[in-house]
DNA sequence: GTGACTTTGTGCGTTCGTTCACAATGGGGT
DNA sequence: ACCCCATTGTGAACGAACGCACAAAGTCAC
């Protein structure tokens, strides 16, 4: 295979860190590409493919060319090529093996989730405490009672659990997890998650975002301090 | 009322910005406040909150800072009356209408998900396209169909709304209740949304995250690129 | 009342991220 | 073969956020 860019990127620029900001940037980035390949387009100008995630033309391709240079002057760049790219540095290109424990209407929806298959993501598991769920087939999963966490990641090689617990189980849950293995965690539960040196943990928090936009909110209302005066020494 | 603290704030202060890094952070310490309320916790150092949250303690004080100068030097914050500055900076003192759109299992979670009401967000309204759901009855409330989407935002006065549908029908459903007068969205569908100035967006992608994990998975690893080689000028 | 001790609030240097603006460069027309 | 044009890739300026380290300020014991 003749590389089609043949100063595509050294081993050291790649091994060095891409920024955090831009690792966050890159999974929307590839589902507007994926847009694009499902509308047919063949290539994409950095201008129309920021218009189409939602950021600054500059910020996109400094973000990319962090990868490499995988554009071409004059025309821009390559979707299928560009799709490739970048989902071999997210590691899409292999499969993860999840667990996704807590099986509420949270843990449902996470499981019926198509992004997740379509991204390489396989769901090895679905765990639940609770016995009167177990048994229940979900998604052509059937629900395992949570006894059986360790041995499912085990023998499934699972690397990423998803917490959807209720908050007062999901430390237990969590410190069980990372004993058996799992490196990484996603938690969805409303408490702050300890764990060892080495385990990468992200939290999605319904109600954080809720309240960041009540902020915003108030403050086009005029503010909360219209009531406050000026108190100065 | 004596002020407790008689130079807490001056209206330019807290009129101008708080950063936009430090609003996203309040939310997290006013629930790591309310779990030590729980306990029965009258004071805590910026030391213990900071840990109890998950950040460095410098960087607790400095956003504390921003609200004003709520602590006792020597001693630490009152965790009752932090909690009430923080929420009456996030806006949370007053109601907030919200009107969920889309009663999948993710709408029925989120209808469900205790950390709205508790934080002064009622849900006045759960609509959804499908026909066959409505009129369930879900967590206290009846589905209505998306028909009477302009009708309840009105009515009800609601200020922000959850997208929970599929993706292809979002971008049509923020059109609508942007129109009908909301002025804040909470986008869970996996699609860049549009929207006129002065209306903010904020979006929870459930695989967004779990892309950021698979990304610092694979560095654990060794990183994507051992199969290629240095390919230098 | 005084002094030792604790903890806040913040000035400052550093690091990280964004944006501008343009030189470098490939493509295509003639 | 040459030139023009569009678009990338990036240096440099700017700005936001972080974290250290310490002076200011309050508490508590005696």
């Amino acid at each position: 295979m003749t590389p089609r860019h043949p100063n595509a990127r050294t081993l050291k620029e790649s091994a060095k860190g891409i920024p955090e900001a831009t690792v966050a940037r890159l999974p929307v980035y590839l589902r507007a590409l994926q847009g694009l390949k499902d509308r047919g387009v063949a290539t994409v100008s950095s201008e129309e493919l920021a218009a189409a995630a939602g950021v600054n033309s500059a910020k996109l391709r400094k973000d990319l060319s962090h990868l490499g240079s995988y554009g071409t002057r004059g025309v821009g760049y390559e979707v299928e090529y560009l799709v490739y790219q970048i989902s071999r540095e997210l590691g899409l290109t292999q499969d993860w093996v999840v667990a996704i424990i807590g099986v509420g209407n949270l843990g449902r929806a996470l499981a019926g989730y198509g992004g997740f298959a379509s991204r390489g993501f396989r769901v090895a598991g679905l765990l639940d405490a609770d016995a009167s769920i177990v048994g229940e087939r979900i998604s052509g999963l059937t629900v395992e009672h949570t006894d059986k966490l360790e041995t499912i990641i085990k023998d499934q090689g699972v690397s990423i659990a998803v917490i959807a617990t209720p908050a007062a189980a999901a430390q237990a849950v969590c410190d069980r997890v990372v004993a058996a293995g799992v490196t990484s965690v996603l938690n969805f539960a409303p408490v702050v998650l300890s764990v060892p040196e080495g385990v990468d943990v992200r939290k999605v928090d319904l109600s954080i975002e809720l309240q960041i936009l009540a902020f915003h909110e108030q403050r086009k209302a005029g503010g909360p301090h219209e009531e406050y005066i000026e108190v100065h020494p």
